[in-house]
DNA sequence: GTCTATAAGAGGATAGAC
DNA sequence: GTCTATCCTCTTATAGAC
């Protein structure tokens, strides 16, 4: 019985490993540059043996996916727990911790566009839960948010659930990281500021840099 | 002499029939996705034939980007000439054409991740040479924006550049236009309130918004 | 379950006739 | 320059011994 045990920790072990180098092999090149061989050498086992752990390549990105989401959502929960913020300083919370995860290089990249991992995806029941589970705490944040008047009425809700999932995968992030002018808290802050803030000035905010400029050219 | 010239037309209207080829494809599939023999079927041409105009899939994508980069930069310098209008509306009409350009399914979308793509793009002249144009023209309406005080002085002008140009291949433009739920109009005036304007409430807006709602409670 | 060896097929690119 | 037919590499996936 302790050695059965044993053995499946092992296996769970393994499979931690195949999840870990997938993930990040994932973030590097994206799914479809991703080979499997590349993650059987990078695990250091047979390519027979990663089949049998997961049926398919598409099911090896769902599961790390699945993995990401389950961060996602402890991320959740404990911004949930944190007094004295508002709906909307737990949404810039969520923003923020996923540029962190992805400036770390551990956020899997999928393609954006139709694949076959698309259809993968969908059909993945543990992958699925957990998307609508996460989409449905950011819900009730953002129409909490919005009823506060703290996040724009203007935008429907699916804009603003989309927006936040697209800083996971923003390449602007990339860029700026790929530059190497700025610190990763730096990077952070411009593009929560922009993504929160606009990048605009808003309205009073123009007034009040503008007047001084006025003052200086009168006087 | 003119049936030489009326070759050279002929050549050229296929190679403008593979390049708009190229453009769909690329907009639908992505580049990795899509294949060469898509494209020759779609054409109507034999795969040798294509090879004699374009030596390689990479270069077929390169012109399908200089074609892009070549109307963008034909709407700045419509915007150029438009009189009356700010810094930061230029750069606000450049995003609405970017977003109406990917709504149409005329934007090619290429992968942000390192590959093969990369190395050719940055290796290709005319490309680069167009996105450079693309890029100064953008940076001196960002500088001008900056200076009177509409564009956040915060930011640095990369983080500006880089977010206009991703608006190009924002995910959350194809989300939303798949939901079908709302207008392409909808879709774009939405995404530049939040591109430029911000998810959240500005401070001042937010007291506008609050004031009427504690006088109500309190009432 | 893990390995070595291999099947099976997609897809980029080219040879050579016309 | 365009075609048909083919090459060749890379990659996913599996067969079968241990």
């Amino acid at each position: 019985m302790a050695k059965l045990s044993f053995r499946e920790q092992q296996l769970q072990l393994r499979e931690d490993a195949i999840v870990a180098s997938v993930n990040r092999l994932l973030s590097e090149k994206g799914f479809d540059l991703m080979t499997v061989d590349e993650v059987v050498a990078d695990v250091g086992i047979a390519k027979a043996s990663l089949y049998k752990h997961f049926p398919s390549k598409e099911d090896l990105a769902a599961a790390a996916m699945v993995k990401v989401l389950e961060r996602a959502l402890a991320e959740v929960a404990r911004l949930r727990e944190e007094e004295g913020g508002t709906p909307l300083d737990k949404l810039k919370g969520v923003a923020r911790w996923t540029m962190q995860v992805q400036l770390a290089g551990e956020m899997p990249s999928l393609p954006a566009q139709n694949s076959s991992l698309r259809a993968a995806l969908v059909a993945h029941k543990v992958y699925m839960d957990c998307l609508l589970r996460l989409s449905d705490e950011l819900g009730e944040w953002i129409e909490a948010a919005q009823k506060d008047g703290s996040l724009r009425a203007e935008l429907a809700p699916e804009v603003v659930l989309y927006t936040l999932f697209a800083r996971a995968c923003d390449p602007v992030l990339g860029l700026l990281k790929a530059a190497g002018q700025y610190s990763h808290e730096q990077i952070i802050d411009m593009l929560l500021l922009s993504c929160f803030g606009g990048l605009a000035v808003s309205p009073s905010q123009a007034a009040v840099v503008a007047v001084p400029k006025l003052r200086k050219k009168a006087a």
